[in-house]
Order: C-alpha cells, then structure tokens, then sequence
DNA sequence: ACAAATTTTTAGATTTGCCTAAATTTTATT
DNA sequence: AATAAAATTTAGGCAAATCTAAAAATTTGT
C-alpha cells in the first residue's frame, strides 16, 4: 500500500467513526486536503484493492479488510505518539504532524518492539485508546472528571469553564492538558476529588471536578 | 526534497567516498537498482536543483549544498540504527532496511530529541561514524585489534581468520559482529591484550586479537 | 588511429496521484 | 412534479519517477 491510499483508509476509518458509517466524497476530500475529483479516482482504486465497499453516488464504507488495516495504522500513529511525549519530550500538541509520517514506515517487527518498549500502552497522549495487533481496542469516551467512577485514570482533554481564574488555578496545581488522572477516592458529603497525578496525590473540590474533561477508556 | 532525491544525493555521498570523486551514471544506477537512463533523468534533476555539479557524461560530484544534504541524512539514518539497536533489541544486520525509511522523516525536533535520547551517540551499530548536526564528524577506519592503539574503542566488523575452530573461540567468548570493544591494556611479553566488551573485561591472546577487525574513529 | 565495446543520454511510454472543467446524478426547494 | 442547488463522477491533462529502445559520446584494444 502507498502511503497516499494508507491515509485515505484512515480518513474514511474515522469520518466512519470506527465501523459502519457511509462516508461522502465531499467530506473525504475536505480532510484530505484535495478536490473531489481525486478523491473519485482513489475510491475507485481502493475498491479495486477490495478495501471500500462502493457504489457510485452512494458513498463508501471499509470493508472487514479495510477496517484490519486502518486499525493497523492508527496503532502505528498512536504509539508513535506515545513514543514521542514519553520518551522524547515532545508535548500532546506537537506529536501530531511526526506521528503523521512515521505512521507509514514499514517493519512489523519494528511496531511490535517498539509497542514492548513502550511498556504495552492502552492510551495515547490524546487518551484514544490504542488498538492491540489484532485489532481489538475498548472504546474512548469524554466525560467531566466529577462523573469519573472511582479507580479509573483519563488523560485531561479540556475544560468547560476556561475563565482566567480557573487556568491560572490548574497551572498552579500543575494540572495540564495531556496529564493522566487517576482517581482515587471520592469524598460522599461535599463531592470533592482525591486524584493522583504525576504519582503526586492532591485533592480537588467538585467545583473543579466539574469543570475538567477527561478522556477515560471502556 | 523527495525521499527519491534523497536516496539519490546519499548514493552519491557514497559512491564518492565522502567527497570529491566524480561518480558515474552506471554505478548509481547499480545502487539505486533502477536503470541508467532514469538515473540520467533524476541528475539533471538534482543538477538544477543545485545540489550536484555535472556535466554531460563527465560524471557527478556532490556540490557544497548537495553534500550538506547528504550528511543530514546520513545522520539521521546513523541516529535510527543506534536508536533500533539500543532501544529497540534489534541485531546489527536487522536495521537498515527500517532505518532505510526511517531516515525520510521529516522533523528537526525529531532527530535533535533522538539523538539526545540516544545519549548523543558517536558511532553506529556498524562503526560508523555519525556527523553532528552541523555536518562535522571523525572519519573511521578499519583496523585489525591488535593495531588498536591502547585507551581506544571501537565496533568489532569482520574476523580476518574465518576457521570455525576461530568463530567457536569468539561464540564461546561471546564476541560477536556489532560489538563494541574498548581496549584496557597491551601486555608488552607476549602481545595479549586486556579488553572490555559489554562491562566485562577479558583478556585475548595475540593470536586472536590480529584476527578481528575493528572499526574505530579518528 | 580506428573499429569495437562500453557508457551515457535522448525519445517516447507508463503509472500514480493530482488538477480543472464539464457532465451527470442526487437532493432540496418551491 | 419541476426546477434549482449541491454532490459526485468523467474527461482530459500534468508532473514525478520509472521503463525500453535507440542514438550519441567516450573509452578500449589492437
Ligand atoms: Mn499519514
Ligand atoms: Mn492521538
Ligand atoms: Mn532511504
Ligand atoms: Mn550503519
């Protein structure tokens, strides 16, 4: 596969969200960063390959061949990401663009040692969940802190109220975009947090809980 | 540039030992398996682009530019076997088809926070050296062990002696091809050497040490 | 020095992925 | 249901990198 088809597989994977989803010419081309027309000429080439189901005017979906592997590469792009935020500094917003690239590079070998170096992850830096070699993986959801079971962990993906006052109160607390959360315990009668982050144990009130989005597996 | 013009300008970088020697058509066309005619195509290419001096069937030299060019990306694909090796378990003979691909990517961040990971190595898994960011590196050379000026180190390469009586010596020993060998000590009397290979340190009788090759720097 | 052998270049095609412009099909609106 | 709007496909071309076959230049051997 070249490397062109490969990024095609996995725009159509995700605008499928995951499976079944039809997806439209139009919305494949915005992504891909080309005109429709091209877009035609290369379904017509994935279909051939027996990657897509297709019929014309209708859209395109993955077939169960085509789903094996879009998954192998967005495996491939998720752990290189984890790669370059755990092992070589980089940080959640500048993995993207490398991760990109390095998600074509060709050696099974090289994924699977690199997935054992990793230390096996089940999440990226942007709390996706990294599907295993053979394609299996829990589904990712958002969910504000305060509604996180007890004895989850999440990666922090966003906040609802980004008043000054409240970012300037995550920044002193060291809490940031990327950081995984674990929680700990959960006090019943004023709802506040006891979380551990960074292997540090704070606790939080549920004004703030409730105001931090947190990307949690299963 | 394209990953095509790349691998040209490194062949290049190659087959002219370095630097100056003028480089044929036929000899690129052998290393780049592809035919002479499409390596005829791609120099007046890389001609125009600036990055070779040529003129109609005088041969190619790399131009100041062009041999720029080629050490980044030597360096990069040095960096990526060390890292293949060192992190990722892979055997000496296993790396360069990867690191093949891998030394495409595009990122300085990548390759400066590589090359820090790695401990800002000096040699390759192959002995080869690895230029420095700004293209400066120490040549190497081979030598036989027993030429191996005390206080230096070096990549063990080739065995001139290829007897299994001598390759059983050097299993049992565990000295293997991509080891890298520092040399301790020469005992004046007889010849024999003390060595350090992983953080053992042995001693080697004349006899073996004149049959094993080292590639060290400088 | 000159013919033969070798090397190198040119000419003309092919494949991949992309483009613009025009035609066709589907969907939305009256 | 007819027409307008939007989405999609086709037609025809282009640039990169390759190929085969043929022509041109260089080198070799006597
Ligand atoms: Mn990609
Ligand atoms: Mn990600
Ligand atoms: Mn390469
Ligand atoms: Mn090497």
């Amino acid at each position: 596969m070249t490397l062109s088809e490969e990024d095609y597989i996995k725009i159509i994977y995700h605008l499928g969200k995951g499976e079944q989803g039809k997806v439209s010419t139009n919305a494949i081309a915005e992504k891909m960063e080309t005109k429709p027309s091209s877009v035609s000429d290369m379904i017509k080439k994935l279909s051939e390959k027996g990657l897509v189901n297709y019929k014309k005017y209708q859209g395109v979906t993955l077939s169960e061949y085509g789903l094996k592997v879009a998954l192998s590469i967005v495996r491939k792009h998720r752990l290189w990401e984890v790669f370059l935020v755990e092992k070589l500094e980089f940080s959640w917003d500048e993995v993207h663009e490398v991760a990109e690239q390095l998600e074509h590079i060709k050696s099974e070998k090289l994924i699977d040692m690199l997935d054992k170096h990793l230390g096996f992850p089940q999440i990226d830096p942007h709390g996706d969940p990294i599907p295993s070699k053979s394609g299996e993986f829990k589904k990712s959801i958002k969910r504000l802190l305060n509604e996180v079971p007890i004895g989850k962990e999440g990666i922090c993906v966003g906040v609802k109220d980004s008043s000054p006052p409240f970012l300037k109160f995550l920044d002193k607390n060291k809490i940031a975009l990327g950081d995984s959360i674990f929680v700990v315990d959960k006090e019943e009668f004023d709802g506040s947090l006891h979380i551990k982050i960074r292997d540090i144990d704070i606790r939080i009130s549920d004004q703030i809980a409730s105001n931090l989005y947190l990307r949690i597996i299963e």
